[in-house]
DNA sequence: CGACACGTTGAGATATATCAAACGTGGTGG
DNA sequence: CCACCACGTTTGATATATCTCAACGTGTCG
């Protein structure tokens, strides 16, 4: 429960209230990496707290090809939203070998009845996903292959920055990258050739399960990065300078 | 208040909560069409439930075109997302002249306080559209154009059938091709190909501010088109032969 | 050592964008 | 009532991004 919600602008936890969470964890799994935990359709009565490892959320099509529509880092409640939905309309998997925490809804129906602001807290995390959704919508209607890749990378980063996991230049990063065309709506062949141009560009460099970021001011604005949608905290120093320039260019 | 939640499997509202709703209304407003409503970044203090007519929402990129990732019919709670989130990461306008019903938020606090199963179905309904997000990100990540603008095309026509503004052969759809573009990351030209092979196809017909579904069955199989995330009530009769096979192709 | 997943590269095919222009058509003002 | 304008639609020709197919390299793990 350390990262939940961690380093966002609204609606961070106080102590009682992280408490109070923590309380709620019926108890912890290890799965292993590349295992699907939820199909689409299914019906749940727990939800899934992402402590340690990757995992994404996914849509099949009728060739069997996946869209990622969502990309987990630790301190992700990840279906949190199939408390109040029951019914999930995609999958979840590991990307990594992740460390899970399990809260039943009961005890979740319990926080609603009995204390509202954690209540909206727990709202608003789940429409921190719906932002972020809605900016990976973007990304695949607007922005062209080097853009799409940039701007993913360009996210995760930030997002493991507030969960401390990147140290604004470098940090792990172990997908594939044929998960990353699942996620850019590109064929694999072509993820790869466009790493290699940012490689070449001395812009960023993913490899060997690592991703580091030479010239972020550029990452940002081939991905028009913006991270408002992240309601982090503050802008990370390292990142002012593009995320204000990105910003500008867009309005 | 008539339509929200209308026509869903989950969290009906009963004639109370419609009732409760209903008193949270400020007051109502008319907006023109092609009206920008709020801007990305402006705090809200008050929510938006559409009453009649089409809005969407939508994200600028650094030309100032725009990704629209949500399209909005009578009796859609626009931006109930707005209140746990406060600050919106996207746009919102009208397509056409509509109407709108206000409501502040501190009203929805006292909701929140006071009644956890309205709460829970208010949080439910945001989380509708974070499922409809998701499967726009499908069509636009695994898709291709025809299938996209199908997709599209069906899924409005099943959301407008639930409120009861579809008979499930026509309805009233007043959006340009330039709209579709930004809807499915296409250029309007290309839209309009393609709307001239589904109508030489005689699979359905945009025209005249009218869709016209001539081959449903055929329509959800291009568009691989299963409602299940709309989590509606049942699926309609007329739909039923297309949604099966598009479900079952998926799995 | 072999098997297997992942990464890399090349050549050719194809979907979609871009640029340019003409064509309706409904609304407005004279 | 007509002339005109603005806006959306339609069509053509060409350019380009991305896909597809195919092959080969590389590392890891049993």
């Amino acid at each position: 429960m350390d990262h939940f919600l961690r380093g966002r602008s609204i609606e961070r936890l106080d102590e009682a209230e992280r408490d109070r969470l923590e309380g709620l964890i019926s108890r912890h799994r290890r799965l292993s990496a590349r295992t699907t935990l939820v199909e689409r359709g299914e019906e749940l009565r727990q939800s899934t707290l992402l402590v340690e490892g990757f995992m994404i959320r996914y849509i099949d099509d009728v060739e069997g090809h996946r869209q990622i529509v969502s990309f987990h880092v630790p301190g992700d409640f990840v279906d949190l939203h199939g408390y109040p939905l029951r019914v999930l309309d995609h999958s979840i998997a590991t990307i990594t070998d992740a460390l899970i925490a399990v809260v039943p809804h009961s005890q979740l129906s319990q926080i609603m009845d009995s204390d509202p602001t954690l209540a909206r807290k727990l709202w608003a995390a789940t429409l921190l996903d719906a932002a972020m959704h809605r900016e990976w919508l973007f990304r695949l209607g607007r922005l062209e292959a080097v853009g799409r890749i940039a701007h993913f990378l360009a996210e995760t980063d930030a997002r493991l920055q507030a969960i401390g996991l990147s140290d604004g230049r470098t940090c792990a990063l172990p997908i594939t990258q044929g998960d990353l065309a699942e996620i850019t709506g590109l064929t694999s062949i072509h993820v790869n050739r466009v790493l290699r141009t940012l490689r070449e560009e001395n812009i960023c460099l993913l490899r060997a399960s690592r991703l580091e970021i030479l010239d972020r001011h550029r990452l940002y604005r081939i991905g028009q990065f913006d991270p408002t949608y992240l309601y982090l905290k503050a802008t990370p120093p390292t990142s002012a300078a593009g995320a204000e320039s990105a910003r500008q260019q867009r309005e």
